[in-house]
DNA sequence: CCTCGCTTAGTTTTT
DNA sequence: CTAAGCGAGG
C-alpha cells in the first residue's frame, strides 16, 4: 500500500473506493492519472482477477501509457485487463459475436473516408443535389443518428425529424440513411458510429450476450467521460448494471467533443443513474503556477454550464501569461519561434519543453516556417494520418479486399490501380448488374462474362484470380510475406518503385514503413495469432501515435488543442487568438458551441506548467487570401491583473491598407503596458509575406495614366514597382506589359490598373 | 479507357 | 491556395 503515500485525502478516497458508483471529477492536472492507475492497481492487489477489469478511454495512447504505468504498480497481472478505446473495445466483442448481427467476424471498418464515397455515390445515384445534401452534412446527420441510437426506420418514422427535413428541402436524407446502412451492411462493414451502435443493438437483442460481458466485466472505469455520447453512455450503463462497480473520471470543464455527438449532460446528470453515487473532486493543481490556474479559472467562469469546482494550484505564482501580438500569421510564427529559441538559449530549456497549440491544422504552417528559419527541430502530431495517406490506404485496401472481398470501398480504390484497364463505366457496370442480379459486387467480379463483353470480362476476371490468389498465400504465410507478396503481385510496389518524383520517393518510403510495422508485428511474441487478418484487425483504428519511432526526440511539439489534451509541458505558446479562429466561426451561432470554444481554450491553458504565453495576428492568410483579423473575445475575458503584453512586434508599415484599422478595444488595454513604439517601414525583414504582398510606398494613389509612355517607371499597389515595356490596343482598353521586379512580368488593363508614375 | 485541365469547395476539432 | 471531382478530347 506504499503507493497511496504520494496520494493527497481526496486521491486517496477515490481510489479506495472500489465498490459500487463512482464519480471523480477531476480538475486541470490534479492527477487524474495517478488515481485512475493507482486505483486499477489497488483493484489488482485486492485480488480482484485481472480479467474482470474494463477501462475505457479514447485515445489508443492514453490506454498504452495506462496499462505500462498499471503494469509498473501492480505487476504483470494488469496485462490481462481489457484496456483500450471505446471503439477498439468494442469492436474487438463484436468481431466474437459478429455473426449474432448478420456480420462476418471479418467485418471491414470504414474509415471517415470510406463512408464519404459511399454516401456520394448514394447522392450520385438518387440524382440528388450534391449541394443541398452536401456530403459532410449528410454524414454528420447520420452519424448523430446513430450516436443518439435512432435507426433509419426511427429516423423516417419520427414527425419532428421529417418535418425538419422537409421544411430545409431534405426530404431524402432518412432514404440516404436506408440505402447507406443496407450498402454498409452488404459490404461487410462497419463505420466508426456502427462499432458502438451495432454494439448497442448486441446487448439489447441478446440477453445471454449481454449478462456474458456483465459477468466479465466485474470492474468498469471510464476516463474523460465528459467526452461520451449518448450510445457510448448506454453501453456503459448496460454493462454495469448488475455489479454497479462503475467509475467514471472526468472534467466538464475540458469537454471539447460535443461536435462528434459527445453530450456533456452524461457527466452532470451521472447522479441520477446512480443515487448511491461517491463523488470526489479533485481540485489541487500539481501541474502549473498560479497565475496559469488563475487564468483558466478566469476563463471558464464565463461558462454558465459547469458542474462547481474550485481548483487551485500551491506552486509558485510564476510568470505573468504573455500575450503578444503580431501583424501577420508568419509573424506570429516567427516570433513565437523566437521566443522559443531564446528561452532555450538563456534558461537551459529544452526543446520539448515548448508545445505550440492552435485550433486548426491549417495554423500549423506558419509555425513551421518560423521554426525552420531559426534551425529548431520540431514535430508535428496529428494532421494527416499515416494510415489515410493514399499509397498506405491503396494497399491496405487489397489486404482488406482480400479478407472481405465484398468491401465495396476497398474494391473501387483498387480494382484499377495500379492500371489494369477497368475503368469507370465496367466499374458502374458490374455494381449495377450485381444489384439488379441480388449477387455481391465481388461475386460479378469471379464470374462477369453474363456482365460484361468478353475483352473487358476477361481483364475483370483476372483482377479476381489475383485477389483469389491472394487469399490463398495469406493462409499460410506471415503477415509480412503475405503483405509484401500482396504489393508486389499487385503491381502497387512496381508502380511506386517507377515514380521517381520526390513525391513518388516518398510514397514508396511510407509503402516500406508499413511493411516494415507489419514485419515488426509478425515478430511480435506476446500474440498466438499474427496473420495478416490479425493485423487488419484495428489498423482501421490506429492513429498516427501507434507508430512514433523517435518518441524520446528533443523537438518542439506542434498540435491541435483538441490532441493536446491530457499532454502537459513546461512552455505552452498558444497561438491564433482571434475572432472567427478561436472562437471558430462556426462556433458563433449558439452559446452551447460557444462555450465548447471556451473549455477547449480552458484545456489550452492548463496544459502549461510553467510558462503560458498567448498571441494572435491581425492579419493572416485564408484561402490564399488575406484578410483581417480581430483579437479573440476570450482575450477580453481574462483577468488583466494576470496578463503582460509583449507588443514588440514590428508594426505595420504607416499607410498599408492590409494592417491599417488594427482594432480597438483591446488596442485601449496598451495602457496598462507600454508598446514599443512603432518601427519604421524600413526596419521590416521581408518575410513571405511581404514577399507576396508589396507594401505600397505611404499615400499610395494611383495617377492618371492617360498620358503612360513605354519605358516609364510605375507602382503598382500589390505588384509593387515595375517599367513599361509595352502599349497595346486602343482607348480605352489599352493594355500595358509591365515588368515588376517582384513578381516578374504583367498584363494590366490600364482602365483597371491602379498605377502610381514614379 | 485514359489524361489533362478546369471548376469548385473548403478549414473546426477525431475515434 | 490546395485538393478533389468533373468534363472534354485523345
Amino acid at each position: 500500500m506504499d503507493y497511496l503515500k504520494g496520494l493527497n485525502p481526496s486521491q486517496q478516497q477515490a481510489v479506495l473506493q472500489t465498490e459500487g458508483p463512482v464519480m471523480i471529477i477531476a480538475g486541470a492536472g490534479s492527477g487524474k492519472t495517478r488515481v485512475i492507475t493507482y486505483r486499477v492497481a489497488h483493484l489488482v492487489q485486492k485480488g480482484v482477477d485481472s480479467f474482470n477489469i474494463l477501462v475505457l478511454t479514447f485515445t489508443n495512447k492514453a490506454a498504452r501509457e495506462m496499462r505500462e504505468r498499471i503494469m509498473h504498480v501492480a505487476g504483470p497481472d494488469a496485462k490481462n485487463i481489457w484496456m483500450g478505446t471505446f471503439h477498439s473495445v468494442f469492436a474487438k466483442i463484436l468481431r466474437v459475436e459478429a455473426d449474432k448481427i448478420g456480420y462476418p467476424s471479418n467485418f471491414t471498418i470504414y474509415d471517415t473516408d470510406d463512408s464519404k464515397s459511399v454516401l456520394r455515390a448514394i447522392i450520385k445515384e438518387m440524382s440528388l443535389d450534391d449541394k443541398l445534401y452536401n456530403q459532410n452534412f449528410v454524414m454528420s446527420r447520420i452519424s448523430a443518428s446513430k450516436n443518439n441510437l435512432v435507426s433509419w426506420q426511427e429516423y423516417q418514422q419520427n414527425p419532428d425529424i421529417q418535418a425538419d427535413d422537409f421544411s430545409s428541402g431534405r426530404g431524402q436524407l432518412g432514404k440516404i440513411y436506408e440505402n447507406y446502412v443496407n450498402r454498409c451492411f452488404r459490404a461487410g462493414a462497419m463505420d466508426f458510429d456502427d462499432l458502438l451502435y451495432k454494439t448497442n443493438e448486441l446487448l439489447k437483442t441478446h440477453n445471454d450476450v449481454l449478462y456474458k460481458y456483465q459477468n466479465k466485466f466485474k470492474y468498469l472505469m471510464v476516463d474523460e467521460y465528459q467526452d461520451t455520447n449518448f450510445s457510448q453512455y448506454l453501453i456503459v450503463k448496460k454493462l454495469a448494471s448488475i455489479n454497479q462497480n462503475i467509475c467514471v473520471v472526468g472534467d466538464d470543464a475540458q469537454s471539447i467533443y460535443a461536435f462528434r455527438g459527445a453530450n456533456i449532460q452524461n457527466i452532470l446528470n451521472f447522479e441520477k443513474d446512480y443515487p448511491d453515487l461517491k463523488v470526489f473532486k479533485l481540485e489541487q493543481n500539481y501541474r502549473s503556477t498560479q497565475n496559469i490556474v488563475n487564468v483558466a479559472n478566469s476563463i471558464i467562469s464565463n461558462n454558465k454550464e459547469q458542474l462547481k469546482k474550485n481548483v487551485f494550484s500551491e506552486k509558485e505564482a510564476g510568470d505573468k501569461i504573455k500575450v503578444m501580438r503580431a501583424f501577420s500569421d508568419n509573424e506570429e510564427g516567427k516570433m513565437t519561434a523566437e521566443a522559443i529559441f531564446q528561452d532555450h538559449a538563456n534558461k537551459g530549456m529544452k526543446w520539448n519543453d515548448f508545445a505550440i497549440l492552435y485550433r486548426t491544422n491549417a495554423q500549423s504552417r506558419s509555425m513551421e516556417e518560423g521554426l525552420r528559419k531559426l534551425n529548431i527541430p520540431y514535430k508535428i502530431y496529428g494532421g494527416l494520418s499515416f494510415y489515410q495517406r493514399k499509397e498506405i490506404k491503396d494497399l491496405i485496401s487489397y489486404f482488406r479486399l482480400t479478407f472481405n472481398p465484398n468491401d465495396e470501398e476497398a474494391l473501387k480504390r483498387v480494382i484499377n490501380y495500379p492500371k489494369r484497364g477497368i475503368g469507370d463505366t465496367t466499374v458502374d457496370r458490374i455494381i449495377v448488374s450485381a444489384g439488379q442480379n441480388n449477387i455481391s459486387p465481388w461475386e460479378a467480379i469471379v464470374n462477369p462474362t453474363q456482365f460484361l463483353d468478353s475483352r473487358t470480362a476477361n481483364t475483370v476476371a483476372n483482377f479476381g484470380m489475383m485477389i483469389q490468389s491472394f487469399q490463398v498465400i495469406t493462409k499460410t504465410m506471415s503477415a509480412y510475406d503475405s503483405a509484401l507478396y500482396i504489393a508486389q503481385h499487385s503491381g502497387l510496389l512496381k508502380d511506386l518503385y517507377e515514380d521517381k518524383s520526390v513525391e513518388g520517393l516518398n510514397r514508396y518510403e511510407n509503402i516500406q514503413e508499413l511493411l516494415n510495422g507489419i514485419k515488426e508485428f509478425s515478430e511480435r511474441e506476446d500474440l498466438e495469432e499474427k496473420g495478416l487478418d490479425i493485423f487488419m484487425q484495428d489498423v482501421a483504428l490506429l492513429t498516427n501515435d501507434d507508430k512514433d519511432k523517435n518518441k524520446d526526440a528533443d523537438t518542439v511539439s506542434l498540435m491541435t488543442i483538441h490532441s493536446s489534451k491530457g499532454l502537459e509541458f513546461p512552455q505552452v505558446f498558444v497561438v491564433g487568438l482571434e475572432e472567427n479562429l478561436f472562437p471558430s466561426q462556426m462556433s458563433l451561432n449558439s452559446r452551447t458551441d460557444l462555450e465548447e470554444e471556451r473549455r477547449l481554450f480552458y484545456v489550452a491553458v492548463t496544459r502549461a506548467e510553467s510558462k503560458l504565453t498567448i498571441s494572435y495576428a491581425t492579419s493572416r492568410f485564408k484561402f490564399g487570401t488575406l484578410i483581417n483579423c480581430e483579437p479573440s473575445r476570450f482575450l477580453d475575458e481574462i483577468d488583466a491583473q494576470y496578463l503582460e503584453l509583449d507588443f514588440t512586434a514590428k508594426k505595420a508599415p504607416a499607410g498599408n491598407p492590409f494592417f491599417e484599422d488594427e482594432r480597438s478595444a483591446w488596442a485601449t488595454k496598451d495602457t496598462f503596458s507600454k508598446p514599443k513604439a512603432a518601427t519604421p517601414a524600413t526596419n521590416i525583414k521581408t518575410t513571405s509575406i511581404l514577399a507576396k504582398a508589396h507594401v505600397p510606398t505611404p499615400g499610395f494613389a494611383p495617377s492618371d495614366t492617360s498620358g503612360l509612355q513605354v519605358g516609364m517607371e510605375v507602382e503598382h499597389e500589390r505588384f509593387g514597382f515595375g517599367k513599361v515595356l509595352t502599349l497595346d490596343g486602343n482607348k480605352p482598353d489599352i493594355k500595358a506589359t509591365i515588368f515588376f521586379k517582384e513578381v516578374g512580368q504583367k498584363q494590366l488593363l490600364l482602365k483597371f490598373a491602379k498605377l502610381r508614375i514614379v
